[in-house]
DNA sequence: TATTGTTATACTCTATAACTATA
DNA sequence: TATAGTTATAGAGTATAACAATA
């Protein structure tokens, strides 16, 4: 039988364990609040800017247009978010957070902070400000900008 | 406005950026051999036993019984796995990676390296193996133990 | 009755491309 | 013609549950 490298020798093997099962963790914490991932990394986009068009939320979240459609749909339904016509171009849609979406972004943003300490707080201090330190590292190095979605 | 922390603030954010990336990269290298990360990990844990029992496949990977069906058949249509009776339980049946299945592994492996070596190579040998270790930790404490699909 | 495995249904995310309206 | 955005389609993954066959 010839070699196949053991898959627990990656650090990719690992990353992706430990960010599957941190992300999964999160995906439960929001889904109580009625939102996915996608959804609340979308509020939190347009929680910093007062509207957004949808080309520029797709292009921060490494979205195509048409999922960010998809998504903006979603949130219309749930009420989180309004879409209006852009008087200076008829092609063009804006974007916005209604209260309800805006008053919830903060709830989320505290699931964030939770899940987070949950996790890397078995770390100590040192240990979890390098793993920070090696990610960012590791992201900068390959020019990853794009809000990381699932 | 209520504050909402900085997504850039949690650890698991750029944990995710940075494996979606890792993963992403992966999955293009996989897909030029004509298979999903899902395959792969299928089969990789096939490589090592002879023949396992669905029901195993789906404990190991931590999915449903429903997926590793679904995910079966798809190897089947490829030709990379076989399907076969129990002799000792009619309900039971083994799974079995094929010639060519197993073939595959080790040029599937060779790439798993391959983009481990181009992710985490970047970073000086000492701190590539503080990620390493780091992860593994995390890991452990959480008692993470399913081979990571997604 | 419980278990093995398959099948059905539905939802999320992703990607490509066709399409509408406007520039 | 090009651009902004929506809509359609399809594939992959996930979860739940209904189902058939066997124990």
């Amino acid at each position: 039988m010839p070699p196949a490298s053991d898959l627990t020798a990656h650090t990719g093997y690992w990353l992706r364990m430990v960010s599957n099962a941190v992300s999964q963790d999160f995906a439960r914490k929001v889904a109580d609040e009625g939102v996915t991932v996608a959804e609340w990394s979308f509020m939190r986009a347009l929680y910093d800017a007062d509207a957004m068009a949808p080309s520029a939320l797709a292009e921060k979240m490494g979205m195509t247009k048409g999922a960010i459609s998809k998504l903006a749909d979603r949130l219309l339904g749930k009420g989180l978010i309004t879409r209006a016509d852009n008087p200076g171009d008829k092609r063009a849609h804006t974007l916005s957070l209604t209260g309800a979406g805006r008053s919830k972004v903060p709830i989320l943003a505290a699931l964030a902070d939770k899940n987070d300490a949950e996790y890397f707080g078995i770390l100590p201090t040192e240990e979890r400000e390098m793993l920070h330190r090696l990610l960012r590292t590791l992201a900068d190095r390959r020019g990853l900008k794009t809000i990381p979605v699932d």
